[in-house]
DNA sequence: AGCAGAAGTCAACGGGCGTTGGCCTACAGT
DNA sequence: ACTGTAGGCCAACGCCCGTTGACTTCTGCT
């Protein structure tokens, strides 16, 4: 079915897919309009539409993403948190495909779809091989801390999680993540009253 | 100036408000229509625009809010974070105003500078009346702590935040809120290599 | 009762959006 | 050299948006 050969349209299928990757990281899933994208990309709106059938299937295209997260089973305990939100804040300065995740994932249904996935394939497998232990209320925990702190540090530049040095943003944040990862689960269910 | 007399009016004022904050907490600046909002109120859009202007300043008055953060300095040190934590989660599912607030300031600048503002004057204070060192960092870890949590559980609802129950979850979060608020800070300031 | 002004309705505007289809253009296979 | 086809441009469509201004209705005051 997949014709994999190399077309002579690739080279503009990948600005359109760079310029869409900026239009809904700056500017989220409504704002970022087709031709704006379509402008940055320079060529014509109509050639988004044949590349990629609609706005929603462009966003699906541009919003791929892997996280690319260390096997951190091997990494000594003390560490792993440290690790782990050390690549994830490079993974975010890195690429803007998770800006345009997450300013989209808030409004849009399928955005948000898409940031649950990638959580649940790439997140969850990590807490898993660390803490046998109610693995998914741990790795949903991180990814709230995770999340929370792009949110303010990147996308409201709350001041001084903005300005707050790297190397101290992961000291402070360390021994949180830790306990999400490894700490003890707090006792019980439910409890009545 | 201001005229506080009640006017005829204040009963349409105030559904205008109601339904603006339930479609701005549902849709997000952008895809929250003006029409929409006025047809919830069982009005005319043009009423709208009357009393309020237009879509920027019937925004700004639908995300005012207080967060009503309790005095915790007299609060035992053990308990400040889950106070806090517990109070936030109230206010979150109480009024529409903070989802709104949140899915607007990720899209939109007028509403990420009220989050701002609201992070400076209500949060802030706090922190520093619980800890004379770093206190606006402070101040800015748990807000990142507690906003991604509200973001995982109420907005991109990943599964295991939202079915988390209330109790475990501050139980869970209410560490990381503790040393944000009272831990030891990190040692210096950025180093080299 | 008569009137001024507030409250509310109605129809329309200009503009931007996603999307479509028709039309050139240039290259690859013969 | 010819031709089919993929790549690209242009103009337009229908829709919905925020916003406007003219018009009607209601109400409280004298």
């Amino acid at each position: 079915m997949n014709d994999d050969r190399p077309r002579r349209s690739d080279g503009t299928r990948a600005a359109i897919l760079r310029a869409a990757r900026e239009r809904f990281a700056a500017d989220g899933y409504e704002r970022a309009t087709i031709r704006a994208i379509a402008a940055d990309a320079a060529i014509d709106p109509s050639m988004v539409m044949r590349y990629y059938g609609n706005k929603e299937r462009l966003f699906a295209a541009a919003a791929e993403f892997d996280l690319r997260l260390p096997d951190l089973s091997a990494t000594p305990a003390g560490q792993a948190a440290a690790v782990l939100v050390g690549h994830f804040l490079e993974r975010w300065e890195g690429d803007e495909t998770l800006m345009a995740l997450l300013r989209a994932g808030v409004t849009n249904p399928a955005a948000a779809e898409r940031m649950r996935e990638i959580f649940a394939a790439q997140l969850m497998p990590v807490a898993e091989r660390l803490s046998p232990d109610q693995p998914q209320t741990r790795a949903g925990l991180v990814a709230s801390q995770i999340l929370g702190l792009a949110l303010c540090r990147y996308v409201l530049k709350l001041p001084p999680m903005a300005a707050l040095d790297r190397a101290e943003l992961i000291a402070w944040v360390n021994p949180a993540v830790e306990h999400y990862l490894l700490g003890t689960p707090v006792g019980g269910g439910p409890r009545g009253s």
